[in-house]
DNA sequence: TGAAATGTTGGGGCG
DNA sequence: ACGCCCCAACATTTC
């Protein structure tokens, strides 16, 4: 049962070090053969983390090849396509790093389920977390609602080294056919824009790691203080990367407390940052609910509006709003956003707009190359109000005051919208690039007038959530 | 990881 | 010298 080939099934843990399942695969000596698989859940998919996706396979692909091996593409269920390949190789087991999402799982419980009956080794790996979402306990032995009890009980926790890569690694005798990655056509939907957005990834492994390093070398030091501000390159720039396991989280810890240890200001608040995408796995295992509906059930009674033409304009980039469209191209140009936009475009969007968190979670998830399905039901729950540890409804952001606060000098939303600026620069004039053409934008447009009256969004959004009250 | 409304305090101008 | 008003600055409460 354990002799034969290993098939290593990945799926987001590209990268070779500090990779426990490969760490493992190598060191039983017997003969692997990496498979990525495109399967229905990973069609699924936005179109811009699918996209983004393909580019790490392919880096990946590389990386392996640097190793000996090769990366064998294979498209359709996973668990016939992992038959398959068991029959063609005679691998005695297949192996992969466990995910979290209720998706994820379901397949993965289905495949393990169905490999074991039929005889074959079927293994989960940690790799994607510091902890796995069951290890860490309250002292009754339950899990964590609230981050700061959370964060208390997991930061002193060991977390076990990263595993160094391997140099070189025997792989199968015959390598089965795969398919090629540009027939998967994972940038199909995003023929939008892909070449405006492909400026601004950083894919792979070292790129990863070298961006860990600069942060590390400089701006983790004000670290606390600058990563609220959306106009300055103040944070690592690490979750596009993450997402993809392009970096393993072990090692992003271990450098943060080595940079604690030689007492570097910002690196606490960093790895607290870590922990919250921690905490966002930690919720979703044990309340999967929270990536498909309100976690607090009395808010399915609250009227959201549903998607609607002010949304459009939410997602187009056309608010009126400037602090809100910057953030909106911001995510179109880059595929990423500030953290701090991400919080006041959600606030208007829940809030000024009444519309229900799950169409901006949605537009997110098509947008987002750093698209975590864990974090952003976190996150938007948590603006929306609607979440464990939620900030409450009556937290409203004002776009204008956060603008005056976080961006004073206007360089954020000069950045990225170019109606407000005598002369545009590159990341504002590819919003113009990027946008389909049926949106009709041109740059040197008018900037538009608010969809909504600030006060007004405010006060509605207040009195729907007092009448829901009583 | 709010913002606005309301309350309190204290200094300065002024009659 | 004193009371009064104004208002900024800060604190507290409310949504």
């Amino acid at each position: 049962m354990t002799d034969g080939p290993l098939i290593l099934w990945f799926r987001r843990d590209l990268r070779l070090s500090d990779q426990p399942m490969l760490a493992a695969a190598v060191a039983s000596g017997r003969p692997v053969l990496p498979v990525f698989v495109l399967d229905p859940e990973t069609e699924a998919l936005g179109a811009a983390p699918k996209w983004r996706l393909g580019l790490s396979v392919e880096a990946f692909g590389k990386a392996l090849e640097g190793v000996g091996l090769r990366l064998v593409l294979r498209r359709g269920p996973a668990l016939a396509v992992l038959r398959g390949l068991v029959a063609e190789t005679g691998a005695g087991g297949v192996w992969w790093s466990r995910l979290y999402d209720p998706a994820s799982v379901a397949r993965d419980t289905e495949v393990k389920a169905a490999l074991k009956g039929e005889g074959i080794e079927a293994r989960s790996f940690s790799g994607h977390l510091l902890h796995e979402p069951w290890e860490v306990e309250t002292g009754q032995g339950g899990f964590y609602r609230v981050f700061t009890p959370y964060w208390k009980a997991m930061r002193g926790m060991a977390v076990a080294a990263p595993a160094a890569a391997p140099t070189r690694s025997r792989g199968v005798e015959r390598w089965p056919v795969g398919e090629r990655l540009a027939d998967w056509r994972l940038g199909a939907a995003m023929n939008r824009g892909a070449a405006v957005v492909a400026c601004y990834q950083s894919v792979g492994e070292a790129a990863a790691r070298e961006k860990l390093g600069d942060f590390l070398e400089g701006p983790v030091d004000r670290y606390s203080e600058m990563r609220d501000f959306p106009g300055v390159a103040g944070t690592s720039r690490l979750s596009e990367n993450l997402t993809y396991g392009e970096i393993g989280i072990r090692e992003v810890w271990h450098a943060g407390l080595r940079a604690r240890a030689e007492g570097r200001a910002g690196a606490e608040s960093f790895l607290r940052e870590l922990a919250w995408r921690e905490f966002s796995s930690h919720l979703m295992h044990h309340t999967p609910r929270i990536v498909s509906g309100n976690w607090r059930a009395e808010w399915d009674a609250f009227p959201w509006r549903s998607d609607n033409p002010e949304a459009e304009r939410w997602r187009r980039g056309m608010t009126g709003e400037p602090l809100v469209d910057a953030a909106m191209r911001e995510m179109y140009v880059t595929g990423t956003m500030h953290n701090r936009a991400r919080m006041v475009a959600a606030s208007y969007l829940t809030k000024h707009l009444m519309t229900h968190w799950k169409v901006g979670l949605d537009w997110f998830a098509d947008c987002l190359t750093d698209w975590d399905p864990a974090a952003n039901a976190m996150g938007w729950q948590w603006v929306a109000g609607s979440g464990p540890d939620a900030a409450p409804y009556f937290r409203i952001f004002n776009p204008a005051g956060q603008a005056e606060k976080f961006d004073a000098e206007g360089r954020y939303r000069r950045r990225f919208v170019a109606e407000l600026s005598q002369a545009p620069g590159p990341e504002a004039m590819a919003f113009f690039e990027a946008v389909p053409r049926s949106w009709g934008f041109a740059p040197g447009q008018a900037y538009p007038a608010p969809v909504v009256d600030l006060a007004e969004g405010r006060a509605r959004a207040l009195a729907a959530y007092g009448a829901g009250k009583a």
